[in-house]
DNA sequence: AAGGCAAATGTTTTT
DNA sequence: CATTTGCCTT
């Protein structure tokens, strides 16, 4: 078979990485290198010449839109359907082996699948059974610590406190969580993929099934796999190791979240037949960003070492701007996307990139000013908002009664009278006789263990999801969805609430109709496959496990010609010709918390690094000498990243103007704190023999160490020792 | 048990 | 500043 249309189009490393013989293989990517390219190409290569069958290969990703543009391009390439071929995710596929083999996995046919916010709840609940103080013991830090050891294997049985009291709290959480999902049959997150690998050692025949079927592994983004999620590839590989993984560990910005950046230097110690392939080509950028994004990076330690370049030439010098505040950074921001869009090109072309969300608020406001068309990415997901979750919870629990996380939460949502004490005697007959919280009501109301009241309301909700579970049956997907969100009184709830907020969470409940009404398991690719011959479950289970999977980013028009704004997080895979990274200053990004640790300061490092190479054509930087953080205005420097970057590749801008201002608006806002050791204080205006007049902004240290941050109308803000400086304070 | 007002609290988030 | 939490009152 002529399969040379599959290595016309590479260069030498691509073709490389793509011809190269069984055995492990990894692939350092930088970024824009082309790597999908790679893997898909790989993919084909592996199914067209050395005659695998598609049903063993299997492709795993992070997110479900990179498996699904990966299953779309592999099709595009091989130009027919990909039948049997495994491409999803590390939560997907695991859950798809653990619903072929719940028994083995010891979980129930019909386990439910807990996201972020439920866990959270129920460890809150776990806590409060165990009389943990909140105050004490935040529920999020212990939640950390459970997916933090779940993520690198450990159950509570493998960890030793050691007497320290901090473990050993957080240990009995662990262990009274864990011993809740497992009466209830509840997995969470990192529990998917624990189980998963548990389920393979456990179980030799099972692991050799999938062994003997899979010829080629694939990884996607290998740097942000966990321990659980590597330790998982490498009992899967075996002893072909014919596992492809492709990464950057420049672009390792999910260690937070418990992904391990070693496990890319790992990979050549546990597979040392490993071939090393770097992609160095860079076909994104101008040698401008390139360089920028060079010289940042390679302030970081321990890399593995990537050069980029480009055969794109120099381009245009990264544009610096040093805003006034937040609303002169947004302004100068929308002036020039006005003038990119005067010269011919898109909105769509150009993305504002921040460190944080709350960034977006007063950009957006600048935008809509400006009367341009933008879309914010990120935030809260379909699937995560309120109102969608209360209606899911009524779904799941029409289709079971003993979900407890979803009786839980809409027992009393929309209130109907059945509040923490009725709740409370509900849970505790539960958990005393073990059954669930459906059950222990039902015997409340049977029984008439409560007031009259109570019982009546509690009585009441027990007749409601049953009537509605009556009146549900057989009927489609949508319908069962409408008629649950009507019967509920959910809908009534947010329409007697009234705003636009209401109406927004009524139109978020419509879609969800419309979402039940196009789903389709079929073309679900994480179940694209009858599961092993297992009966299957309701297209209403199914719709909810998918859910819970798959938070939901798919909703607006893609197509429409508007802005782009997200996280830098966010950006990560993505491209635009036109980029600016607003907020650049310290505190900011490097964000406040994470300046100290070295670590997580290389991690900021690599996210600028991240938010660099998006840019295609032009970058620009712009930080603000001052601006409101959480209602208080601060004066911070610019990010300590701005000066990596080689000098001879910015272009700093200069808007005098913005400094003309009336005195006594600059005094209201900076008039106040002294610093220590001098005659200066905050709001000063001074004179420098060389910089003329300006206003101090900012200081550090005292005495003889002061360093003022002063603003000059000419030469932008300088950092000055006060001692060297000769500052002439003026009235 | 529900609703209202003061106080506390602010990263990033693929699943 | 803006949103969420928690206490307090009906």
């Amino acid at each position: 078979m002529d399969v040379s249309h599959l290595l016309d189009s590479l260069n030498d490393a691509q073709r490389e990485a793509v011809a190269s013989p069984p055995g492990a293989c990894l692939v350092l990517a930088g970024a824009g290198s082309g790597k999908t390219r790679v893997l898909t190409h790989r993919i084909a290569w592996l199914i067209q010449t050395e005659g695998l069958s598609p049903y063993s290969i299997l492709a795993v990703t992070f997110t479900n839109k990179a498996a699904a543009e990966m299953r779309g391009r592999i099709e595009q390439l091989l130009a027919l359907p990909i039948r049997g071929m495994w491409v999803g995710t590390f939560h997907g596929i695991a859950h798809r082996l653990l619903r072929a083999h719940y028994q083995e996995a010891a979980l129930d046919q019909n386990f439910q699948i807990l996201d972020a916010d439920d866990q959270l709840r129920l460890v809150k609940r776990v806590m409060a059974s165990l009389d943990i103080d909140e105050k004490k013991w935040p529920v999020r830090q212990a939640v950390g610590f459970i997916n933090g050891q779940k993520n690198e294997g450990h159950r509570p049985a493998h960890i030793e406190d050691y007497g320290d009291f901090y473990l050993k709290t957080h240990l009995e959480i662990y262990r009274a969580y864990e011993a809740a999902c497992q009466r209830a049959s509840m997995v969470d997150f990192a529990e998917l993929l624990l189980r998963a690998h548990e389920l393979w050692l456990g179980n030799p025949a099972i692991l050799k099934h999938y062994q003997n079927r899979f010829g080629a592994l694939l990884v996607d983004e290998f740097q942000d796999t966990n321990t659980i999620q590597y330790a998982w590839l490498r009992v899967l590989a075996g002893d072909k190791n014919n596992l492809m993984a492709v990464g950057d560990d420049d672009q390792s910005i999910y260690g937070w979240r418990g992904a391990k950046i070693e496990n890319i230097r790992r990979f050549t110690d546990d597979f040392p037949q490993a071939r090393t392939i770097k992609l160095e080509q860079n076909y994104r950028s101008t040698s401008s960003i390139l360089k920028a994004a060079s010289g940042v990076i390679s302030q970081n330690v321990d890399r593995l070492g990537k050069e980029l370049w480009t055969e794109l030439g120099d381009g245009d010098p990264i544009q610096l701007y040093a805003a006034y505040d937040e609303m002169d950074e947004a302004k100068y921001i929308t002036e020039r996307i006005r003038q990119w869009v005067n010269e011919g090109n898109l909105y769509a072309e150009a993305a504002i990139l921040y460190r944080s969300n709350a960034q977006s608020r007063v950009l957006e406001e600048a935008l809509l000013y400006a009367q341009m068309p933008y879309r914010v990415y990120g935030g809260q997901r379909f699937f995560e908002r309120a109102e969608i979750r209360n209606l899911l919870a009524y779904m799941r629990l029409v289709s079971q009664r003993d979900a407890d996380a979803a009786f839980e939460r809409v027992v009393n949502t929309p209130s109907r009278g059945v509040g923490d004490r009725s709740l409370d005697a509900i849970r505790h007959l539960a958990r005393a006789t073990d059954i669930s919280l459906w059950q222990a009501a039902h015997r409340i109301v049977d029984e008439k263990q409560l007031p009259g009241r109570a019982v009546n309301a509690i009585h009441a909700f027990i007749e409601l999801i049953d009537a509605l579970d009556k009146e549900t049956q057989g009927a489609p997907l949508p319908k069962l969805v409408d008629t649950l969100a009507e019967g509920s009184g959910l809908r009534a709830q947010h329409e007697k609430e009234g705003g636009e907020r209401a109406q927004t969470r009524l139109e978020n409940m419509q879609e969800l109709v419309t979402a039940a009404g196009s789903f389709n398991p079929r073309e679900d690719y994480t179940f694209s496959e009858p599961s092993d011959g297992q009966p299957s479950v309701s297209l209403l289970d199914e719709f909810l496990n998918h859910a819970a999977l798959e938070a939901g980013e798919g909703q607006g028009d893609p197509e429409e010609d508007c802005v782009q704004m997200m996280t830098m997080h966010s950006a990560k895979g993505l491209e635009f010709p036109l980029v600016f990274l607003a907020g650049m200053e310290d505190g900011l990004f490097p964000h406040s918390m994470s300046m100290e640790a070295p670590g997580r300061l290389e991690e900021e490092r690599r996210l600028c690094y991240v938010g660099i190479t998006r840019a295609m054509r032009q970058l620009y930087l712009i930080y603000a000498e001052s601006r409101r953080i959480n209602g208080k205005e601060r004066f911070n420097r610019p990010s300590r990243f701005i000066s990596e970057i080689p000098k001879d590749l910015i272009n700093e801008i200069r808007v005098k103007q913005t400094f003309v201002r009336p005195a006594n608006q600059m005094r209201s806002t900076f008039a106040q704190g002294e610093v220590a050791g001098t005659n200066l204080k905050l709001g000063q205006r001074v004179t420098h023999a060389r910089f003329g007049e300006g206003v101090i902004l900012n200081s550090e240290g005292e005495g003889s160490n002061a360093r003022v941050q002063v603003n000059f109308p000419d030469a932008g803000s300088k950092w000055l020792m006060v001692e060297l400086a000769k500052l002439d304070p003026i009235a």
